[in-house]
DNA sequence: AATGAATGAGCCTTCATTCAT
DNA sequence: GATGAATGAAGGCTCATTCAT
């Protein structure tokens, strides 16, 4: 009746693997630890055993989901720190599109449910977590605008940047597109197509801000001479 | 202690208020009949009355605040549609982040949480009021980019565009600068700020696409002429 | 919007035919007032208005049910006084079968809802209208039995003789068979048959009582002779 | 506070006892969960948590009822299968009489309500128990009227058999004499009178079908002589 | 260490009845 | 006289948590 366990600790993480699964799929207050447990093939009592309550282990499943997330997809992509920055932003948009898309990956989806359904418990994992994130991206924004750009030009372009990338409609139709459709070259194709479009895209629009940045600059200089 | 009635859909308005509010800030789950009946000054027993089911409360108000939403504020932003094309656009971007930031407005978490955790009773909304906005962009896009642009160009191109305006994060802050911090002009200068921005940014992203496809032109001009 | 009511009272009988029929089907914990007053065309509140309170309409249509019933099937089966016992005793088998099954009549499943979950408030009806029918029957079956039979042996044959037709499973069967089959002859032809049988049967088991008595009569008067 | 728990189905067992006796006083609507599991000392979940819902509760209780009942009393009332017919019939016959009388017995009390008021769930448990027990009149039957008999005349027959044992009003004066009468020998003394009674009077009955057979094949037989 | 029975708070829903028009 | 909105008392069920082994 009992499941051979070679270690103490190895229910603990059959449940954090089930919670990841259900809490991915569900929310947290959809999901019942009933399932959970039953998924893991444990007791009705084991969450509150192993984590103390739901709460600690939906928390400690997000941690779970993100670190693992953030281990399988490096944020600059694999492209070397040396590299021009426009090679360096495609790293970057990349990364974010692979994670975002990694069957395995439920980060996102909490995330969805986070910012729909604050916990609470969660915002110190995304100050945590993700703003190193935007702050590299932000980095690597102020490196092509240059010195004369705003912060908050800065920032605006970081969010148009990002936004393109974390749209969950994005999302939803790449991961449907990968398993509805033909199920074969279009999924990847189709990140890796959409990942050229928004490096191509946002380099122009870069490209607009810093001529528009120009013309300013110009008129300053103009207005500078005659007081 | 009984509340005197006016009218016969009065509690009714009350009651839809109510939900609007509190589905918003809590989702459906975490919502209680008996909460939205309190905030509306009702028995418990009156959103089974005048509703049949929480469900259909739901359903209802989810409507309702699109519905609202979409009669406040027109989605070509109040400009011609005779206007050029640069404008329109920045009539559809205005237009997209003032509904999503409009304190009365709460169907942008509605679309939140249900892409989050969809009811399946949804769907349908989103199909008949979503999915016109996004042709209208689309049609927009496509006479920016010229007949030249293959279908996949123009909808990445549309995705990149809206992905902007409906970043969470995006109408988070806008929020919160609104709320929080000093509670002023910030809130509206930000938004049009950052329509600016969005508008300039995705022009400059319109203008390298045509450039691109420009080259490729050319390139197949060329290899046309020797075969 | 309001139906043309040329009397007061009209709504009063529509309730009432409306409950006659969804309280013989449901029975009283099962019928809502709400369907009822639906069914009558009326509002909500007509029940308690008319009636008081659900209880008092339930009693008010039992009653109505009971009498109806006895008008339209004269407890002697049309057979008059003067027929031989057997002819009388066909006549009331026939009669209570013939209640029993006419489509119009829910008096009976009333009476079994009430065996079954007594509301004590019918109690009364029961003696009222029930009893003068046993009696009736009684009084038959002495005749047959004749003066030496027991009071007991009279009433127990009493029960032998109406039990046969008012067991549920009858009424049941020829229920279905009346609506469920070509809805046609044979019906009627099944309780004619079945009211045939049971005569047949019944007068068997008299006569079967009265050779019993008759022996033990003969065993008294032995007894009597030498004492 | 808490019951000490001896055993795991032992609270399993009290609310089935519970359960059984206020299903069978109210019926399936007006008895609540929370009067069964006050009584059977558990909690109010206690019902759902062991058998699910209300409705499957009162499945088991029924189906337990009736099993309980048929160990009881096996349907052959003690007579062995090697017994002259009269005898066998007499031992069906006291077989049900007493199972109905039983006081420890709360079957007859749901085999009326369901009659009245049919959940549906329990055809399925009527055809498995109470079927079987008609068959077996039925062939007793038609070994008492001879091959020459019609299904219908066996049918009919076995019909008037069990109507005079099964009768709710049989049962219910029956109960009633034992119960508030000079609660002693009378009751027992009814039902065994009250068997022999139908005995006698069913095998009138039968002789009866006999001798009407035996003329219909007279006739037949002249009939055939000249045709 | 781990289980499964047990708990109790809370939720949605139903429904007979009452109230104000 | 008659309506329909409003009420509040339950009832069944869910579920995270606790307890006794």
């Amino acid at each position: 009746m009992k499941i051979p366990r070679e270690g103490a600790a190895k229910t603990r993480q059959s449940l954090l693997v089930a919670a990841s699964e259900i809490f991915a799929e569900k929310g947290y207050r959809d999901t019942t630890i009933a399932e959970i447990c039953e998924r893991a093939g444990a007791n009705v009592a084991a969450v509150n055993y192993h984590f103390g309550s739901k709460q600690t282990l939906y928390a400690e499943t997000w941690r779970h989901a993100f670190s693992e997330s953030t281990k399988a997809h490096p944020p600059d992509g694999g492209v070397s720190s040396d590299a021009p920055p426009e090679e360096r932003l495609r790293g970057q948009i990349t990364a974010i599109l692979q994670r975002l898309t990694d069957k395995n990956n439920r980060e996102f989806w909490f995330m969805q449910r986070e910012m729909a359904n604050p916990t609470g418990l969660l915002e110190e994992v995304l100050r945590e977590e993700i703003h190193p994130l935007h702050r590299r991206t932000t980095a690597l924004v102020r490196e092509l605008l240059g010195p004369l750009a705003t912060d908050r030009e800065v920032n605006f372009c970081e969010i148009s940047i990002v936004s393109q990338c974390m749209n969950p409609a994005v999302a939803r139709k790449i991961r449907e597109a990968g398993s509805t459709a033909q199920d074969g070259p279009l999924g990847i194709d189709d990140v890796e197509a959409y990942a050229d479009h928004v490096l191509k895209f946002s380099l122009g629009g870069i490209r607009a801000l810093l001529e528009a940045m120009g013309k300013k600059q110009k008129v300053r200089k103009k207005l500078r001479k005659q007081p």
